[in-house]
DNA sequence: AATATTTACGAAATCGGTTTCGTGTTAATA
DNA sequence: TATTAACACGAAACCGATTTCGTAAATATT
């Protein structure tokens, strides 16, 4: 790269000092408006730029945000990226963004990294591995650390920090409900393995749907995917019960669903109903379109990063972690019968 | 956040210089093994971690690749991301996401920010604003100041610098021939507005293929989609043309133009094969599934992270950009007849 | 004319590391 | 015993900015 310019440079050439240098570009008044104008000129002129590591070194801070995402590829978390570049940008702040690959190792050194000063504070969605293993000891040492850290949407009790997440037990709650309404007697919940708590949650509201219609929750009517297998096939048995409807807890397991459904030749929504999860690109193209619980990733992202930077520039000491919950709301299209 | 151990706090703890330290943790020979045991035990006891800013700043080099984005709720996008995540870590770099939300502004304030020494180099897609008022100044200058430079995907002949793309010409040719062997006659092509670059390019190749089977375009099945209006309308004119082939130059128009085929009747692929581009999910779980050309934005993003990373490190003064050009394949699915 | 007050600028410390060079002590060699 | 070499460590410069404090010169006040 090119030798760039720098205060030193421009203060040589003019033959002032670096510090009357520094105070003419930030128009002290310190210093003569002849000076000023000089020094100003030359900078332009040379398009000097500050330095930002020098300055983020004095100043101890970066005005950078970490970013640690299970995946991307993914509507619902490109969505949230969405959302919390555009809550860090407005307060000045950029955004570094990792993965884990739903990976505990790449998780912990991923922390890492981003834990030695590179970044103000850290946004994480927990990888699904660590979520298994329940080892959460990386993110424990980052908030005895004082790191500023705010978790979303794959979050766990037993990290002390702000947190947002969906009401997940709600929305399962509203979907299987609205199915109920609507006629449904055997409502199939495809979802993913229990240590997914994002899964065991919106589990909980689909039993309290059906409890609270006096129905009783009937294990082989639910599928718990294991996404190292084939989903298709995974789904497949559960329709050789006979179901009426399909709460999945995402859209591609609602979009396989809807496949299957078509292959035996079920009519959506007359002789099954069809609710996914993560609005997302799917669910609109699909044919008959997917009736889906909206997660809002945009608004997450967004109400995240704001807390995250109240936590790094607001210094409290007493300080009890926060945790927001946006509801979700059902979005109806034609894999549903209309509401009665 | 909590006052962070330093090489100084060690240094006074334990009655030795900092340069003491320093050599002792990186195990100097010029240092006792009795004072660097006392000096690391010390260290590890306190979860000592060097920080990275004063590194940067010395070392003038930060281990951060930029990279800007148009959007990122999509698919392509999703999967470079990845790709250059992937290879950036590999060779201890990490990102910094940014967008430019397709505005020219938006690009070019984040360029900005970004070549302030905040990273070591820059990958970029280009705006489709700035394609279409062909302002690249930022670009230029940003090269000019021999900052490290890649463009992928949305790339012009203007910005010397390296680029990896899609075989645009090709993927157009290959699509529009393989629906010509397979029998169609009249095949509408849905694009976009000629200033994205990438749109012209397939179409090149659509004429190309059209040329080559002594069949003279139709600019009547030609649709230029304008984003900001509904998109199926549009789509909707060409098929009164009596038309039994579509080549769309993304999913979003390939699936568009699916369920108007579905609405009005026409079967897929009897009646009308489509092709779309970008193997994203809609074309996996669209019914009838989609067949497209395969983008490769894994490969993309990793070929443009190592290129980048090569700029950055060799410091070659005789230098000539390098353009990598990736095919693309047809990935045979449902909306096309089988292969004749 | 003597003193007080501005004005305009520079020296030096600081942020947290790395690295070069110098030096006092001890051990090895002539 | 005198000289040399090896060893173990510290002082200080450096990366690029900011900022406090000090001060010489110019101007204002009594």
């Amino acid at each position: 790269m090119k030798q760039k310019i720098t205060i030193k440079t421009i203060a040589k050439e003019l033959g002032v000092s670096t510090s009357t240098v520094s105070k003419a570009l930030k128009d002290s008044h310190e210093i003569s408006s002849d000076t000023k104008e000089k020094i100003q000129a030359y900078a332009n002129l040379y398009n000097y730029k500050p330095n930002h590591l020098a300055l983020q070194l004095r100043n101890q801070k970066t005005k950078v945000i970490g970013v640690i995402l299970p995946k991307i590829v993914h509507h619902f978390f490109s969505t949230v990226i969405m959302g919390i570049e555009e809550g860090a940008n407005e307060k000045g702040y950029n955004i570094m963004v990792c993965f884990s690959n739903e990976s505990y190792k790449k998780e912990v050194e991923t922390l890492k990294v981003l834990s030695n000063g590179s970044v103000d504070g850290i946004i994480v969605s927990i990888a699904n591995e660590t979520l298994k293993n329940k080892d959460f000891k990386h993110f424990t040492d980052l908030v005895a650390e004082e790191i500023p850290l705010v978790l979303f949407d794959r979050v766990v009790d037993e990290i002390l920090c702000d947190k947002v997440v969906v009401d997940d037990v709600g929305a399962g709650y509203k979907a299987t409900k609205y199915l109920l309404d609507n006629g449904a007697k055997k409502i199939a919940l495809i979802t993913t393995p229990n240590h997914v708590n994002v899964g065991a949650l919106r589990r909980q509201g689909y039993e309290k749907a059906l409890i609270e219609n006096y129905m009783k929750t009937d294990p082989s009517l639910i599928v718990e995917i294991d996404e190292n297998q084939d989903i298709k096939d995974q789904i497949e048995k559960v329709f050789d019960k006979d179901i009426d409807g399909v709460f999945a807890v995402n859209e591609i397991y609602a979009a396989n669903s809807m496949k299957i459904a078509k292959e035996r030749g079920l009519n959506v929504p007359n002789d099954l109903s069809v609710i996914g999860f993560t609005d997302g690109l799917i669910s609109e193209y699909s044919s008959p379109t997917i009736t889906t619980m909206a997660q809002h990733g945009f608004t997450m992202g967004k109400q995240a990063v704001e807390l995250l930077i109240e936590k790094i520039e607001k210094e409290t000491e007493a300080y009890k972690p926060k945790k927001i919950v946006i509801s979700s709301d059902l979005k109806l299209r034609e894999s549903t019968k209309p509401s009665s």
